[in-house]
DNA sequence: CACTATTTTTTTGAGGCTCGAAAAAAAGCC
DNA sequence: GGCTTTTTTTCGAGCCTCAAAAAAATAGTG
């Protein structure tokens, strides 16, 4: 909070600003990242040679067909693929799976892999993981000095240093450092992100029209998460990855959660909740897994005819609506992205969503609230580990000089 | 986001830097503030030096028994109170208080005035509040000229901007742009704060050991009212004051809220909910204000017998445990100040409280959660909007030059 | 095809800022 | 009074950004 800046800090920022600008627009031109960033064209110019002489950019003269304007033709900057590589790693319900990426994005390699998470000891799944990584690090066509950054992602709740998984519900399992895990085996900086932080990262830069500075993304799967991104940033927890949306309080004493507690919004919105509840067994009933094609086919049921079948997603959608109209309350309204399994009947839980909603303070212009939907979670996420992974690269690796100030008041996190 | 530091910018901030550490710090010597900071003792002189020259500090030799150590003995920088004034306005309900502070933080002189504003005009709510002000300013021990900053201070919604008040309890107008209002009528730059967020400001000031990164300041008045500071900043909503803790649901359809809708944690723990609750009257009766001398003497029944009274203290804390278990799974628990009338009794509301809370997920260390009470808001209130205003002299005024970058990439926010 | 207009990029010199090292200042200690 | 210790100031070096000028690269024009 109180610590100066060095005049050493002062190019390391700018150069992070310009590799930024960079990523974002795709190729654009010096003039063009003078005018976004705002510093002056000398200084674009001078970074920017910089840059490319260190092999971090490079300039891509055979592009578009420049819209032949008169005046010596702008030169396109690009990322150059090959200054480095990132890895992401993302461990879901009995599925795991890992890409390679080039710096300017693109997937260089991937594999997947099944594995019964549920019931793994834990050397077991640490041992999958690690294995599964360094078959991909020992691809002959990769040259694993350029691996920069590992990004791993999991579903569950992660610590707010993006270090260790503390708990997931995909495992009994707790408190598994996987950054230091993956350090430590492959020499290489990693991270354990949250799966629901991740897709917010991914859909701000998918459509960063849409999503911009304040929004929500609700995975609605077995579990209900939420990653939410505010004034441009994600919002974390003090203390874990936080955002815990699925499991604020929608009926005090109410139905039997998976995390062993009563009445959360999760409770009520899950897979497993909408299933208990169609099923017509009770709120006690212990949660069960229930598979993507089973959902589908109660959802079709549930368009079919009016039963218990759709009273239980008017029931989830209740729930979300309350929840969300709570979270409303604090931090005002913003556009949501539903995304898993259940987005794909959210047909069936909006109606009821907004009409609890609206009931709220925090839906006061309910019907201005928007909703999108995306059925697949996965590569969301894979995206997001992507994206995380990349900017970490370009902003502490290409832009570095701003070591850990030494002398008193660092943790700058 | 994407804005380059120009080479002016840092200048700038790192003057900025040293007004901010002596501000905390009280008198530190030069050789401190290069230790907070992270600059070294030559940058530090040099600001420091212009600072002294410009009337913003002043060397405070004659200041301890300085510990009689050996070798040249530390100088303590203080600021200066005459550098500048601000003006703290709090309105709230049937009480309207101006403070002039020095910029030291001192009050030099201050005016209270009793009015009704529940049944005001607007015009002459208004009229009295630049009234007032405007005999303040007269005070011809003033140097009108010092004043650099109002800020009000009030119970209700303010815009994300601090500009406008656009909903209060204490009053049924809605939209009073007072920011602008006292701006044009004194040209002076003024804003309009949200009464919990300066309770919050106030408390970081006050005992930054406990209130430092991560805490909630929470009002218990008439209504329920919330200032959040995570890590080490404000958190305000994406378009308003935000964190409308007491507008979040408890049950669903439930008790009728001074809002107008139904089952928010106030209609519970608001003054008025315990009073209902107490009289045994209906959850749909109307809220009616109740005094505070009233409030006290509920609450002494309450602790003499286990009846209605002692009950509705029950349900109130009942309401805010399952609220801040919500609050909590998203942003994970932090330390909690209790403010307002009914924080006296909290003894009442603290067993109920801590067993809600125990059953959310957020409550997961519920004995670790501490609570602390503050009965009197209002001296917070100004305290806040003290701080606010000098903090913004401090940065704005004395640390001028990165005048709202004309160019292009502005909307800094 | 030479020449001009236009736009982008690079070069150059000036001015500022911070830093480290050395010097100066201001005490206590003997 | 001289010595030690600690704080503060001074000074030159090294960077960084900026504005202005120069260079580069193309389209239009007769």
């Amino acid at each position: 909070m109180s610590v100066g800046i060095r005049h050493d800090d002062l190019r390391r920022r700018n150069r992070a600003m310009v590799i930024s600008a960079v990523r974002r627009a795709g190729q654009p031109s010096r003039t063009e990242i003078a005018a976004t960033t705002g510093l002056s064209h000398s200084t674009i110019s001078a970074i920017s040679a910089d840059l490319i002489q260190e092999g971090i950019l490079t300039e891509s003269k055979a592009s578009e067909p420049t819209a032949l304007k008169r005046g010596r033709p702008q030169i396109g900057l690009a990322l150059n693929p090959e200054a480095a590589a990132v890895l992401t790693v993302v461990l879901s319900l009995n599925f795991l799976s890992v890409a390679v990426i080039d710096y300017a994005g693109q997937v260089v390699a991937e594999e997947q892999q099944r594995l019964d998470t549920l019931v793994m000891p834990r050397d077991e799944l640490i041992g999958e993981c690690v294995a599964i990584v360094r078959r991909r690090l020992q691809d002959p066509d990769l040259d694993i000095g350029s691996v920069a950054r590992i990004a791993m992602g999991i579903q569950g709740i992660t610590d707010s240093h993006a270090r260790a998984m503390l708990w997931s519900p995909i495992t009994p399992l707790t408190d598994i450092p996987f950054a230091d895990i993956l350090e430590k085996e492959f020499g290489i900086s990693a991270t354990m992100e949250n799966d629901c932080n991740m897709m917010a990262v991914a859909l701000q830069w998918r459509d960063p029209e849409r999503y911009r500075d304040d929004f929500i993304a609700i995975l609605l799967s077995h579990g209900i998460g939420m990653g939410l991104v505010l004034k441009g940033a994600l919002f974390t927890g003090t203390h874990s990855s936080g955002g815990e949306f699925g499991h604020m309080i929608h009926r005090p004493g109410g139905a039997l959660c998976r995390c062993g507690r009563r009445g959360c919004v999760e409770a009520y919105a899950g897979n497993y909740a909408i299933w208990r509840s169609a099923m017509k067994m009770s709120e006690d009933a212990e949660p069960v897994d229930v598979g993507d094609a089973d959902m589908r086919a109660l959802a079709a049921k549930a368009r079919e005819r009016d039963g218990p079948e759709r009273e239980a997603y008017r029931r989830a959608g209740e729930a979300l609506g309350f929840g969300l109209g709570s979270l409303f309350a604090l931090i005002d309204p913003a556009p949501v992205a539903m995304v898993g399994v259940s987005a794909a009947a959210f047909d069936l839980i909006e109606p009821a969503l907004r009409e609890a909603i609206a009931q709220t303070a925090g839906g006061q212009h309910s019907e201005s609230i928007s909703f999108d939907t995306e059925p697949n979670e996965l590569p969301l996420i894979r995206e997001g580990c992507a994206m995380r992974a990349l900017t970490f690269v370009d902003q502490e690796i290409f832009a570095p000089g701003g070591q850990a100030r030494v002398g008193t008041g660092k943790n700058v996190a």
